[in-house]
DNA sequence: AGGCCGATGGCCT
DNA sequence: GGCCATCGGCCTT
């Protein structure tokens, strides 16, 4: 399979978003190479976004945000945890997709290797912290090209999914933009993370019973 | 199944 | 100094 082509990523961060659902992330890491068919994705737009690291303009962490599309953005956030997001968008024009879950496809036992603590399978790489340690990406991996079949992380291009089964809703945890329905999953998989307000954003509507 | 909490450090006001 | 695009453990329903 090819990996994706950077232009599939260049024009819009929500058909961004939409593509890679589907997609097959291939990691190599010290204990083998891991494949995660992304089951979840957040559209980020620097421009216009409140929510986008890159909204208030560049800096020393969000600068690959600003660059071509198609490379890795990680940052380290709560101390402890890193998440990567696919960049978009033109190089000068902010944008990003953040992974926040997928499906392992392999190996099997390297995956459980390297999230010892997970109980399912479908808690391996669900959420963005987990799908990042799962795929060993850290500080280093920062900038590397996803759509270079000899980097260390590629994304191989799956045939787009059937849009019936594609799903969107508010971002988990932002604290601003509540608004916009930017995240979007493949319906079904068990490895999609529940939805959790972030601060000061409404609850989920009660219906008239809950009231 | 869902809520609360502690861990822990970099980034930005 | 406060805020995080979080996780895992432990608690209560």
């Amino acid at each position: 399979m090819r990996v994706l082509d950077r232009e599939e990523l260049a024009t819009d961060v929500l058909a961004a978003a939409v593509r890679l659902l589907g997609c097959t992330v291939e990691a190599d890491t010290p204990e083998g190479r891991v494949d995660v068919r992304l089951v979840e994705v957040e559209a980020y737009r620097g421009s216009d976004d409140p929510a986008s690291h890159s909204f208030r303009g560049r800096t020393a962490r969000n600068g690959v945000m600003f660059g071509p599309a198609g490379h890795l953005y990680v940052y380290f956030v709560y101390g402890m945890h890193f998440c990567a997001n696919i960049t978009c968008l033109r190089d000068g024009e902010p944008g990003a997709v953040l992974l926040r879950a997928g499906e392992v496809v392999s190996d099997l036992a390297t995956a459980h290797a390297r999230r010892p603590t997970a109980r399912r399978p479908a808690d391996l790489a669900r959420g963005p912290a987990r799908l990042a340690s799962l795929l060993g990406l850290g500080r280093e991996h920062n900038g590397v090209d996803v759509t270079d079949p000899a980097s260390p992380v590629r994304v191989l291009a799956a045939p787009p999914v059937d849009p019936a089964l594609v799903r969107s809703g508010p971002r988990v945890g932002v604290a601003a933009a509540h608004d916009l329905t930017w995240r979007f999953w493949l319906d079904g998989s068990p490895a999609v993370s529940p939805y959790r307000p972030g601060r000061n954003a409404p609850r989920p509507e009660l219906d008239a019973r809950g009231a």
